[in-house]
DNA sequence: CTCTGCCACATAACCTAGTC
DNA sequence: GACTAGGTTATGTGGCAGAG
């Protein structure tokens, strides 16, 4: 069927490997344009390192995708209370919650499952910390909070672009009420969201995951400590860049393992609310009945 | 039989022209 | 200048099939 398979080369790895860690993954066709790996992969096209990408990373935990597939069968025959690790077919591969483009996925659901009808979840977080940080009384006009972002994080050229969308959006939400051209954070935002807006870094493929970072205590990278690292990594020979891949990989491997943790202990105390929960209400219950009986 | 490269499809993200 | 609608491109995911 199609073309003929062409196998990849040790090279086309390697460079394949390096543009993550230039880039961060899911910028493929930036990688490809990159006149760095260009002349290596110039027989691939941006789906070719997609799939390749894909598989580098299936290979290194399961050792293969039909074994992926195989554990993604039996997690769903066992769905809730699994331990184990999801396996990397269900994990994103874009690099919305990869830290510093690590080859491997750090979140346990898809970008589909949690963000399909949120799109720029991270300027989500900015806009909100922006509004929370400028303390205007009666909230905060697009430019101020374009301002604010510029000039704390990463910000993106078409920032004013993807602010007015935003905006809008999250208005439309409920999580933003707007006033005359001023916005607030709406008054049912609760406190878990509002300190989610905590800083984070608004750099494609180098976004930091607020939960992962509280619980292992990342740092949160400032603009110039960006702008140093992507130096860097522009100075980097290709053997060099093979091998800090490979020392992400192992640092993706942790930040999994604290993130898995994390999102246990996240379920716990969520059982313990809804218990405390089904407690209260015995409690009223049985208040109730005994304030009943004695009337 | 397993692995892995290629293909197809769905959807998100982006771009641009038109309108107010 | 801001907003909207429609079109285009990029990406993620599942499946097929050739190669070893």
């Amino acid at each position: 069927m199609g073309a003929p398979k062409q196998k990849w080369t040790a090279e086309e790895e390697a460079a394949l490997k390096a543009g993550v860690i230039k880039h961060g993954a899911g910028k493929w066709r930036t990688i490809l344009t990159d006149p760095e790996f260009s002349s290596i992969l110039h027989l691939r096209s941006n789906v070719d390192l997609k799939d390749k990408w894909r598989n580098i990373n299936v290979t290194a935990i399961w050792g293969s995708r039909q074994k992926a597939k195989l554990a993604l069968k039996r997690n769903l025959q066992t769905p809730k209370h699994d331990n184990n690790p999801l396996p990397v077919s269900t994990v994103p591969q874009n690099d919305e919650e990869i830290v510093d483009a690590k080859p491997l996925a750090v979140s346990g659901e898809t970008q589909r499952n949690t963000n399909s009808k949120e799109p720029n979840a991270r300027l989500d977080k900015l806009i909100l910390d922006a509004i929370t940080n400028l303390k205007e009384p009666r909230g905060s006009d697009r430019a101020a909070i374009a301002i604010y972002i510029e000039e704390q994080y990463w910000a993106p050229p078409n920032l004013k672009k993807l602010l007015s969308t935003k905006l809008k959006h999250m208005t439309a939400n409920g999580k933003l009420i707007k006033v005359k051209h001023r916005y607030r954070i709406a008054p049912s935002l609760t406190s878990a969201e509002k300190r989610r807006a905590s800083p984070m870094l608004l750099l494609e493929g180098r976004s930091k995951d607020y939960s992962i970072a509280e619980k292992t205590e990342v740092n949160v990278l400032t603009k110039s400590q960006v702008d140093a690292d992507l130096t860097k990594m522009r100075s980097m020979t290709a053997q060099e860049a093979a091998a800090a891949a490979a020392q992400a990989v192992a640092e993706a491997e942790a930040a999994i393992a604290a993130a898995e943790e994390a999102a246990r202990e996240a379920e716990a105390a969520e059982a313990e609310a809804e218990a405390a929960q089904v407690f209260a209400k015995a409690a009223m219950k049985a208040l109730k009945s005994k304030k009943l009986c004695c009337w």
